[in-house]
DNA sequence: TGTGAAATTGAAAGGCGTTTTCAACTAGAC
DNA sequence: GTCTAGTTGAAAACGCCTTTCAATTTCACA
């Protein structure tokens, strides 16, 4: 989806809540829809100060904050301690994460048969299961070989 | 494997290290080890202060950190946003947790078909993986069928 | 059984990511 | 334009965890 819908999204979220557009709602949401996803906090208020110096780290937080409440954005948290964000694909489908402890790539991948067997296992042990959460932690090709990064190469859900 | 041989592996890694048995030590080991697992600090920390009063925090920090540099401890982060420790077993194999988002229960299980499916799909994407991390949320059945919940009902790994 | 150097302890301070407080500042309905 | 409720940035507070530091304890050696 492009970032001028998204943005189209998101104002209309806050006329439905009776909440005010700003122009630091603005830029965040901007900065944060048009950039490639996983952005921890920091990251994003480092982007975003580029584009308007006046923001603050506490309104930063507060948006992502809303972005997650109207399902605009996602909260992840992997093995580093912070929160990382990511936006929210329209329909957009399960997917889980593959992170590299080199140089700290996160690719997304979705699986069928994962699904499938987390379902399997949740039944079998007499759950329902709502949700779940599974990350991989390796080494990439690129770093195997120590080959550079290739900017953006592996931006999306790789079906598997 | 039984509290008493494991206090005994404890001790001998102190010595190993030229570290010193204190009684605030074993107390802590010894009531971490009998406990039915995934304990947070602060649990741990009040059980031990029923056995000996006169432990401190930092001591119970320090004490887990120990434990999990000597391999008789692994650390797990749910989504609770704090630490939970469980006592490593012998060989123990790999093994991933569903947790029901009512009672809190955490069940462990450990699937062949899973791990050979992580591996695969790191494969795929070009990784080398080497560890996971994987966790099921969802309702137990106790809690669907408002049962109280059965005290050590679930405990052990459970092949899936 | 002492003795003393080195390790350990508890309390309190510090760290770090995140949230809240609060007075000053808008947005936007009238 | 006015008014009011929502929003903001800075700083304080927060929760979990780690470190500091002076006092205490362990234990190798006498």
């Amino acid at each position: 989806m492009p970032v001028r819908a998204r943005m189209r999204r998101f104002e209309q979220a806050l006329r439905e809540r009776g909440l005010k557009s700003t122009s630091q709602r603005d830029d965040i949401a901007r900065v944060f829809f048009g950039a490639a996803g996983h952005l921890s906090i920091e990251e994003l208020y480092t982007a975003v100060k580029k584009v308007n110096p006046r923001v603050g780290y506490a309104t930063v937080y507060r948006t992502l904050k809303l972005l997650k409440e109207v399902g605009l954005a996602a909260e992840r948290h992997f093995d580093d301690g912070q929160a990382r964000f990511e936006p929210v694909e329209g329909e957009s489908q399960h997917h889980d994460h593959i992170i590299c402890e080199r140089c700290g790539k996160i690719v997304e991948f979705a699986s069928q048969e994962l699904e499938r067997l987390q379902d399997r296992i949740g039944r079998f042990l007499g759950f329902v299961v709502g949700r779940h959460r599974m990350e991989l932690y390796g080494i990439c090709a690129e770093c195997r070989e120590g080959r550079r990064r290739s900017a953006r190469a592996e931006h999306g859900v790789h079906r598997v």
